[in-house]
RNA sequence: GGCCCCGUCGUCUAGCGGUUAGGACAUCAGGUUCUCAUCCUGAAGAUCGCGGGUUCGAAUCCCGCCGGGGUCACCA
């Protein structure tokens, strides 16, 4: 398909959550699977709720999750402006346009008259439609008294790429306001002017906008104007599965997860598999996979529950195809305050050995503190140790001392250090899960660590003898 | 309430008239000469929301019902 743009058009309301971000992707990769482009559009024509800092907000999420926009604010084209606030002129125009061609109105009526008509609907059971309480005849319009839409209702059906055919009867349609008393469109004007003007080819947007689709279709006729093609993405729903993810009901800021360790690669492929698959057993997509194989026509109809655990074992997946060197960048937020006097080389030995364990950036800090400070001497990880707990201190601090001086003449490879461990086995007629069990607790004071050789490697021949020294004395 | 959309293991999903209803996450068990993980193997888990049709045959087509969601703003 020739001139592929697809837009993305936040509202400056805050942050993006999962559902948000999932939108903006499928749009992006529509653009970028064709060669397109893709627009970011800011929609900040109610005031009231603009939330200062969400542009920048919302641009960062996106550039830090790789969702980069061609166009939008900062990149100027004569598609611009890209912020709706500085387009009103072009509203305007268009506004006049629908007045003079008899398809726009000003409105009378006031809140209180509005409410009045809503009872009267309401105590005939009969669904409100403004139409029905249409002026009879129209004064002219001037900017500072709201302008409504002259509709012309009929039912409607029409072919959405995601959900199919889409239908809806005439009642769909109604009056609504396209010019607000402040001079600012709405949405609902807005968002068709600019689209037609930017030439988006595809609009991509959430649920909630199927019930207006017959509205807009509408304006579209009133206006002369083909409308984009249309695609509706199912919702994103909280755990739980009873509502759609919202700011409002707790959904999380997307920015939260990479803060907190999770990649952007496993946050764009859980995203993409929240909807999307490819017709096969495939789980993990890379970006370039998925702009190869995405298709509207295979994105879900139905809600998905976001599934948190799903997130962990995927990003999990992802940190173990980081080499370590690369891991050591993009998770040096995440260590402890004590690895301030370690180099590189020490944490690098160590994403070795804790990659495998780690499922997001933030377990880094508990998971290697004990690489960098002896912790304090818990003896009831040892009264807690199924076969230890049967030892006596005695017998510990024999078991202890001959690891001692057995590590005192070992010269800390690898491959010797896993050597004089066995004989240590073998020479104290012990198994593996008690007399290593002990070493571990001396050298970690943790109930879990890397390999026992790998981390007597790590943490040095000096340091490991101290620490056993520390558990010695604490049993004596 | 009106209108609209949706309904396969707990969760994400495959499936488009004939399958032992497949995979993944999570769960559980076993293995990998130590713990926690990783990795491997296996188990359990879905009467395909329910009820009627159509058909030799239905998760797949049709109708009704139920359930969930969305929407009915000078919000987007």
């Amino acid at each position: 398909m020739d001139n592929i743009r697809t837009r993305f058009a936040p509202s400056p309301t805050g942050f993006m959550h999962l559902g948000s971000v999932r939108t903006a992707l499928f749009a992006w990769l529509i653009a970028k699977q064709n060669n397109g482009k893709f627009i970011l559009r800011i929609e900040d024509t109610d005031r009231n709720r603009l939330v200062e800092g969400s542009v920048e907000h919302i641009i960062l999420t996106l550039k830090t999750l790789g969702i980069n926009f061609d166009e939008g604010p900062g990149i100027e084209t004569k598609y611009g402006p890209y912020f709706q606030s500085e387009r009103l002129d072009i509203y305007h125009k268009f506004a006049k346009q629908l007045v003079s061609k008899n398809r726009a109105y000003s409105d009378p009526y006031d809140q209180d008259e509005l409410n009045k008509f809503k009872e009267i609907t309401k105590n005939n059971k009969q669904p409100f439609l403004f139409r029905n309480f249409r002026p009879k005849s129209f004064s002219d319009w001037s900017i500072g008294t709201p302008l409504r839409f002259l509709s012309n209702p009929k039912p409607y059906t029409w072919h959405d790429e995601v959900m199919g055919k889409l239908s809806a009867g005439a009642e769909a349609v109604d009056d609504f306001i396209l010019i607000k008393s402040d001079g600012f469109p709405t949405y609902n004007f807005a968002h068709i002017v600019d689209d037609f003007l930017m030439e988006i080819s595809h609009v991509i947007r959430s649920q909630e906008f199927i019930a207006s689709t017959p509205k807009y279709l509408n304006l579209y006729e009133a206006l002369e104007i083909k409308h984009p093609i249309l695609a509706t993405l199912p919702p994103v729903m909280s755990e739980g599965g009873t509502k759609k993810l919202s700011k409002r009901d707790g959904a999380k800021d997307v920015l939260n997860y990479i803060d907190e360790g999770y990649l952007a690669e496993s946050i764009i492929n859980i995203l993409a598999s929240l909807g999307f698959n490819d017709g096969t057993t495939k789980e993990l997509f890379s970006v370039d996979e998925l702009i190869k194989t995405f298709d509207l026509k295979r994105v879900q109809r139905s809600g998905a529950v976001f599934d948190e655990k799903r997130l962990q074992w995927m990003n999990g997946h992802y940190i173990r195809q980081i080499n370590s060197e690369d891991l050591l960048v993009k998770f040096d937020k995440f260590w402890p305050e004590e690895a301030n006097k370690f180099d590189n080389t020490y944490k690098i030995k160590i994403l070795s050995a804790l990659k495998d364990r780690l499922k997001f950036g933030q377990e880094l800090t508990e998971l290697s503190i004990f690489f960098f400070k002896e912790l304090p001497v818990d003896l009831n990880l040892i009264s807690e140790h199924k076969q230890l707990s049967k030892y006596s201190n005695v017998s510990m601090v024999t078991l202890l001392t001959k690891t001692k001086a057995a590590l005192e003449k070992n010269d800390f490879t690898l491959d010797n250090l896993q050597n004089d461990l066995n004989q240590l086995l073998i020479d104290n007629s012990e198994k593996p899960v008690t007399l290593f069990s002990l070493i571990r607790i001396a050298l970690t004071e943790t109930k879990s660590s890397p390999g026992l050789a790998e981390t007597l490697y790590i943490l040095s021949k000096e340091e490991s003898l101290k620490r056993i020294d520390s558990l010695i004395q604490a049993l004596a």
